[in-house]
DNA sequence: ATTGCTTTTTGCCAAATGACAAATGGTTTC
DNA sequence: GAAACCATTTGTCATTTGGCAAAAAGCAAT
């Protein structure tokens, strides 16, 4: 829980009865590897903090292939911000690729902290709005470098990941086949 | 001015006090074919809206090829973002490929709609939650798709912008060189 | 240690893309 | 119209990556 304030601190102040208030909607929710947080077809019914643990978020093109879209870790929000947002249907998987700690919020009780506190709202669009940009910060540089690059990109954004998840996964947010990616490991090596 | 207000009306209400107050602080801007709008190393200082014209957002690479982020077309706020809230050196170039109009707003004016209008900031959030989720949903499936699927790709994202910008740009845009772009074209044919 | 299962690596060949240079096409200027 | 200047297309060859299948490695259960 520790953990949590002090993530929401970084994006503005709260007194510590808002603190409080928000510790106490919190709920632990324990994730295994592979169970899903959101599902593609359903409608996100919260958010989530992690504590321990990766995620990513996934989907199936039209050729059924799965794509990883991105990682998320340790210490990150986690929401299907469009399927929660508008209440329209997920096109995305949000999956735990390792055991997992979470502190969520329902979205009723959600709701009730952006109708109580006064600046959490604010707090919440700073907090969407720096993961939006790191995220098209993290992807679009992606398109245009060769496998090789985006490999080393990847290690370098996600330092503690690629030890913790399955090559295909990995390979399939980088856009390239499992051998491929095999080869460039060891071509860096 | 008509698109620019219909433009924000989408996102929130506001009464013909508040609209009059906005009308009044937009300035007229016209750029011409490859001027800047925002430069790289400088501090974004305004807010834009085209009314007409095509830009791009730009930025070099570290072998010095250049590359486009992304297209903004007619009826859409073009800011730097993180310059402009973090008063922080751009890292990249916006630019007019056509010839453009714009109506901008100074930082200060800025500043003093949002002080001023009571949910003028919601408003601003949206539209920027908004064009971040589109920016990520664009440029994530490119990076998992063929040159091929991503230049049809990029035909249904941008139906307008094909045909008024040159090949170079589209090509650094989706990560292939001009003559792949080229050949591609040709093929699809 | 053996077995069965999954993940990762490798080999082989085909297809896609890049690099570079030359040819073509279009536009502007005189 | 000719010349100059671009942007685009095409040709050739090298390199990268994909597709597929087999081999190797890692891991858990017995």
């Amino acid at each position: 829980m520790k953990a949590l304030i002090e993530y929401i601190l970084q994006f503005g102040n709260l007194n510590l009865q808002q603190i409080d208030l928000i510790s106490k909607k919190a709920t632990e929710l324990n994730l295994q590897k592979d169970e899903y947080f959101s599902e593609a077809g359903k409608i996100a019914q919260q958010v989530g903090f992690i504590v321990e643990g990766i995620t990513r978020v996934c989907y199936y093109n039209n050729k059924g292939e799965e794509i990883t879209k991105y990682f998320i870790e340790e210490n990150n929000l986690v929401v299907d911000l469009e399927s929660f947002d508008n209440e329209i249907c997920s096109s995305a998987y949000v999956q735990a690729i390792t055991d997992c700690k979470l502190l969520v919020f329902s979205k009723k009780d959600w709701q009730e902290l952006l109708n109580t506190i006064v600046g959490w709202d604010l707090i919440v669009h700073k907090i969407i709005s720096k993961a939006l940009i790191q995220k098209v910060a993290r992807r679009s540089p992606l398109v245009t470098e060769d496998a090789t690059e985006r490999y080393l990109k990847f290690l370098e954004i996600y330092p503690n990941v690629v030890n913790r998840v399955p090559l295909s996964y990995v390979a399939s947010y980088l856009g390239i086949t499992q051998s491929s990616l095999s080869r460039i490991r060891k071509n860096i090596r």
